[in-house]
DNA sequence: CGACGAATTGAACCTATTCAAAGGGTGTGG
DNA sequence: CCACACCCTTTGAATAGGTTCAATTCGTCG
């Protein structure tokens, strides 16, 4: 029960991290895109591979230089990708739900992770190994096609936000941030199209590439003007087109 | 032959850009990484599924938002691939040579090109319809697997372009451009080793996400601490280390 | 040699960061 | 149920760093 008090518009999760059902589990494999196009028996006999692992909010995943051994896909939950930087100042890579996968991609013993995952909310996460994995895509050749094409939008929004960081100032910068975090975890509310991450001003500074201060500021202003709504841990997108002219990067 | 007044270290690439022949374009298709593990029967059979372009310097082999048909294999010589901004503020997304790939990846019929690539020396490019390299793909299960491996190479390469961006300052950037295209394109050579593509002031600039004048006083100082050597449109590493520090994400 | 484009340099301006202090929401423990 | 403590957020003022604009120098090629 949501008490009296509390004004925020998120929904505290309580998700159940450590028992996702065997449904679950094929559920949620035959969600993630590259598993798809697979006959029932084949998920089945892909999804005796994975392992299950229950994660508490703020719990890491896995550490950036750790040995990469194994590729995770994200059964419940939000999961922070992120890299860190010698003088603390990490950066958030990317944020993802249900479905979407990360750590060992590269196939290729002696790697290590690239980027740190920490769970953001409680989480339920599937792990293989990186050799199981390759296996499957040798054996699949739709799933390693169609991985090729998520990996082939991953790069171009990746090289999209490289190019706002180049080119968009701070306001900027953050507007996209918002209406890439609105669309991929948005959902109605009567504030506006709400976010349903609980994300701090920090989190979305190290996601524009600026510092909390200055993403506080070009919130407020953004409020000011009646493009969103925003609160301790939670924005709302209320005019969509407004805050585009901002980020586009005129 | 070399001018006695020319002082560029850069040679001048006259490359025959209308005129791969077979034999070339083999040798070519098979320093592909992807293609790498196929028997030489399969790869001639490929080879015949491509077409040949030839590029004049600046010539532009696609454009960002032409619909995406075609997936292209760098043969000979530069290709930039660049993204457009509506103030005329280009960025430089990354700079290919023999044996790199761009173009349609997406796997998906509607889709148009992300980034414009342009021809940065004469350059001789092969052309795949996207449909025929689809079929490779299913047919190739290998060829699918090492191309996921290059892709999150890029990916990987492209997130910590994007930290760079959010934390450095700019000459740590440009440092950080110059060690990358040291590795990618530099040569021994007496005065360092050198960087084997012509950029202008402007290019290097693109690529660190600052301005012309930025990026010419953050060269001009380094050479003046003895990292590099630098004139029109080259520029040589002298201290690996030195440039190091300054990139280094602290 | 002459002309063009590239690179450098200077100075004013502006944006964003930094540091500091105060204000507000959340959840906890009394 | 209230009050407190903690952390998140906001705001202000000073500063540093980068951009912009403009003028000059330099290198390369015709």
């Amino acid at each position: 029960m949501q008490k009296a008090r509390r004004r925020s518009p998120l929904e505290i999760r309580v998700t159940e991290t450590h028992q996702c059902s065997v449904d679950l589990r094929l559920k949620i494999l035959g969600q993630v895109p590259f598993f798809q196009n697979l006959l029932p028996g084949n998920l089945a006999e892909i999804n005796r591979l994975f392992r299950e692992l229950g994660f508490e909010s703020g719990d890491y995943i896995c550490l950036a230089g750790d040995p990469a051994e194994r590729l995770y896909v994200v059964a419940d939950g939000r999961v922070k990708l992120m890299r860190h930087s010698l003088a603390g100042r990490d950066i958030l890579i990317d944020l993802l739900s249900a479905g979407e996968f990360f750590g060992s991609l590269s196939m290729e013993a002696g790697d290590v992770y690239p980027d740190s995952a920490q769970a953001q909310t409680a989480a339920c996460v599937l792990a293989i190994g990186r050799e199981d994995f390759q296996r499957i895509l040798e054996r699949y050749p739709p799933v390693a096609v169609s991985m090729i094409g998520i990996m082939a939008t991953r790069l171009q929004a990746a090289n999209q936000r490289l190019q706002q960081l180049s080119v968009l100032p701070v306001e900027g910068r953050i507007a996209a941030v918002l209406l890439m975090l609105s669309r991929k975890f948005g959902r109605p509310h009567p504030l506006g199209r709400l976010i349903e991450v609980p994300l701090s001003r920090d989190d979305l500074a190290s996601l524009a590439g600026t510092t909390s201060e200055s993403a506080s500021r070009a919130i407020s202003q953004m409020q000011k003007d009646g493009l969103i709504e925003s609160g301790r841990q939670w924005v709302a997108v209320k005019n969509r087109a407004g805050l585009e002219a901002l980020a586009c990067e005129s």
